[in-house]
DNA sequence: GAGGAATTGTTTGGGACAAGAACAAATTGC
DNA sequence: GCAATTTGTTCTTGTCCCAAACAATTCCTC
C-alpha cells in the first residue's frame, strides 16, 4: 500500500512535472496528511525536492512545489546508429544531464569496437554522478532484440547477427569499475514509441504507433498506455507487411514488403539522400492506413528518416492512407513527425530503465 | 487494499477454478489468516462457497475447496447473428446456467423486432434468478459499436445502421420489469477474442488474435492479457487490410481488401456453402501473416465461418502465412480453430459484464 | 497402531499506515 | 486590519494485514 502510493506520487511527478502537495493529493486521491508523509520519504530518499513556492495566484497559504530530483535516479541511455553511437545520462523527470556522441565511421561498427566506445562513454558520464544514483543502462538497437538477456538476433543496419549486446556491454562496464550494472537492450522503434509517448509527440495519447524509417521499417506500439511487445517481444515487425505485390524484391526474399516500397532507399534513394520519391511516400501511407485500421491509434508518429522530410511527404502519406483507412479510424489518427528526433530512443531507454525505480521507490538506496 | 485483495481472490477463483484456501494464499501472496477472512466475506456476499475437501493426497490437514458461486453474479449474454439470436445466462466462473435461441428468419432482423425477441428471452432467463444477482446484459454485435453507450454505427451482416442498441434494449427491459439493468454492447470479434482467451483456445496465452470470419472479417485483439480496443474502440478492423491489389472490388470501394479475398463469400461461396476455395484460404493466411508480424501473438484463433472448415483450410492458411510471416514470429504463433464456436462471444460478453463485479466485489449486494 | 512429520485452519496480538478532524500558517481581497 | 481561502501540521482513530502460536487432520514409518 505504502509502496503503491509512493510509486503513484513519484510517477506523477516524473511524468507530469512539478506540483504542489495539495495538487498531488487531489490528483491521486490521497489525503493531505498522507501526502505530506510520502513526500517527506521521497525527499529523504533523494528522489524529490521541495523548493520555492507555487506560482498559483489566489487566496490561501502558499505551497512549496515538489519536483523530482533528477540526480536521484539516472539512466545511461545508449542509441546505436549506423554511423554514430549516442550516450546520454537521463535523470528522473526525463532531464538530460549529460550527453556524448561517438563517431563510429573510423572503427566500422563491429560489436566489439562499438561496445568498447560505448562503455567508455558510459563510464565517463557515470563518473560525474553520485555513487548509487545510476539505475541502469538502456540500449536502443535497430534490430531484433531478445529483451530478457539483451541478445541481438539481427541488426541489418549494423550488420550484426547473434550478438549478446547485453552481456558484452555489462562485461566491459564491469572491467571499467561498474560491476552489477543493469543493462537493458531493446528495439529502437519500441523505445522510440516509448520516448515519444512520454516526452514527445505522443504525450497525452494512450494509443500511439511510432513508425521508424531506416533501411528497414520498424514500428513501436503503445496501446492503452502501455508498450506492447508481443508474446516473444517481436511485435512491431511491420517492415515486411505486404503492400505492393507488383513491387520490388525485398532482401527477405519476398516481394512487395512495406520497407522495400517505403523505406529509406525507396523514399530518399539511400541514406543521406534528400529528394523525396512521392510514390514511396504514398506506399508509406498505405502501410500506415493498414496499421490505423487494425490498431485505431490516436497518433501515428513518423520518426527516423521520415521526420526531417515530414512536410514534404505528408500529403502523399495522407493520400496513401485515404486509399486504405476506414474513415472512422482515419479521422481519429493524427499523423505527426517525431518531436524528439534521435532523442526519442534515448528517452525511451531511460523510461525503460527507470520503470523499476518508479514502480518501487523503496528499492532505491538513499544518497 | 481490502477491496484489491478481495478482487484478487475472486478473480483467481473465477478464472482459475476452485482452489483450497492455502493454495489461494500461496498464489496471491496473502497470508493464511487474511485469506480466511476474505473468503469468509466472499461467502457472506454469496460470491463463493466452501465445500467438500480437496482431492489432494499427501500428509496434512485436509482443506475445504473454495469455489465461486455461479449464481452470485450472472450476466445475460446475447449474441446477435444474421439468422438467429442467442441469449445465455452465464454465471461467475463462466458457468452457463441457461440458454435460449431465437430464430430471426421470420421477423427479418429489424432492430425493433430483434430486440423485442431478445428482451423477452432475457426476461425469461432472468426470471429464474434470485433478485439482484443479475450483473448486467452483454450484447455481441457483428459491426462497429461505440461502447460508451452501445450505439451501433454499422452492422453490414444485419443491415443495421446507426441503431442505439444499448438504449433500445434497456428501454425494452425496463418495460418488462427490469429497470436500471446495465446493458453493454460490443463488437462480436472483440468479445470472441475475450471469450477464447478466458475460456477457450487461448487459455494461458496473453497475446491472442481472434479472426472472425463472416461476410466481413473482424479481428479481436488480446495483448499482454488485456483486450485492446484502440483510441475510439475501433481496433481490429482488419477486414480492409490490403492483401491483393489485383483482387476484386470490395463493397467499401477499395480493391484487394482482406475480407473480399478471404471472407465467407470468397472462401465458401456465401453463407451455408461448404466447398472451400483454396486460393481464398491462402489469402486468409497472408492476412494472418501480416497480423502475426505486427503483433507477435502466441495464438491466432480462427472463428466464425473458419472454425467448421479449419482442417481443410489449415494447410493453405499456413502456406499464405509462410509467404509473409517472418520466421521468428511465425514459429511462435499457433493457428488454431475456435474452441467455443458461437459460445465464444457469449463468454466474452459475460466476462465484459462481470469485470465490474470482479474488480470490486464490495459493490455486489448480498443475496 | 502409536508417534512423528507435514500441511492447513484458527485465534490472538501487534504494527503499519491511511484518513479525518482540529488547528496553525500564510496569502488575497475588501 | 479582518474575513475568507487554501494549505501544511499534528494527533487520534480505525482498518486491516501479518506473524506466531496452537489446534486439527492426514500420511508415513516402525
Amino acid at each position: 500500500m505504502r509502496q503503491h502510493n509512493l510509486a503513484a506520487l513519484l510517477e506523477r511527478l516524473h511524468r507530469g512535472g512539478p506540483a504542489s502537495r495539495s495538487e498531488l493529493g487531489a490528483r491521486t486521491g490521497i489525503s493531505r496528511s498522507t501526502v505530506a508523509d510520502l513526500v517527506q520519504e521521497l525527499v529523504a530518499r533523494g528522489l524529490a525536492t521541495e523548493a520555492g513556492s507555487s506560482t498559483r495566484s489566489g487566496p490561501g497559504r502558499p505551497s512549496p512545489v515538489v519536483s523530482v530530483r533528477p540526480e536521484g535516479a539516472v539512466v545511461l541511455a545508449v542509441e546505436l546508429g549506423v554511423d554514430s553511437a549516442t550516450v546520454a545520462a537521463v535523470g528522473l523527470g526525463g532531464v538530460v544531464i549529460g550527453e556524448s556522441q561517438e563517431d563510429l565511421a573510423p572503427v566500422r561498427p563491429t560489436p566489439a569496437a562499438t561496445l568498447d566506445l560505448v562503455a567508455r562513454s558510459v563510464q565517463s558520464l557515470a563518473g560525474d554522478l553520485p555513487e548509487g544514483a545510476v539505475a541502469g543502462v538502456g540500449v536502443a538497437v535497430p534490430g531484433l532484440v531478445r529483451r530478457s538477456d539483451g541478445f541481438v538476433h539481427l541488426a541489418p543496419n549494423l550488420g550484426w547477427r547473434d550478438v549478446p549486446v547485453g552481456a558484452l556491454l555489462a562485461e566491459r562496464l564491469a572491467h571499467l569499475g561498474h560491476p552489477g550494472l543493469d543493462v537493458l537492450v531493446a528495439n529502437e522503434a519500441d523505445l522510440g514509441a516509448l520516448g515519444e509517448h512520454r516526452r514527445g509527440a505522443g504525450q497525452g495519447h494512450d494509443n500511439l504507433v511510432f513508425v521508424s524509417g531506416g533501411i528497414g521499417i520498424g514500428a513501436g506500439l503503445i496501446l492503452d498506455g502501455r508498450p506492447m511487445l508481443g508474446a516473444a517481444g517481436y511485435a512491431g515487425e511491420a517492415g515486411h507487411m505486404l503492400v505492393n505485390q507488383a513491387g520490388r524484391a525485398c532482401s527477405c526474399g519476398k516481394v512487395g514488403c512495406w520497407e522495400t516500397e517505403a523505406g529509406e532507399d525507396a523514399l530518399l534513394g539511400g541514406a543521406g539522400g534528400t529528394t523525396v520519391d512521392p510514390a514511396a511516400a504514398v506506399w508509406l501511407g498505405v502501410g500506415v492506413g493498414n496499421l490505423v485500421n487494425l490498431l485505431n491509434p490516436d497518433v501515428v508518429v513518423l520518426g527516423g528518416c521520415y521526420a526531417p522530410v515530414f512536410d514534404e511527404i505528408a500529403p502523399h502519406v495522407a493520400e496513401g492512407m485515404a486509399s486504405r483507412a476506414l474513415t472512422q479510424n482515419g479521422a481519429a489518427a493524427h499523423v505527426v513527425p517525431s518531436a524528439l528526433g534521435r532523442a526519442a530512443q534515448l528517452h525511451g531507454a531511460a523510461e525503460l530503465c527507470l520503470a523499476d525505480t518508479l514502480a518501487n521507490p523503496t528499492l532505491r538506496r538513499r544518497s
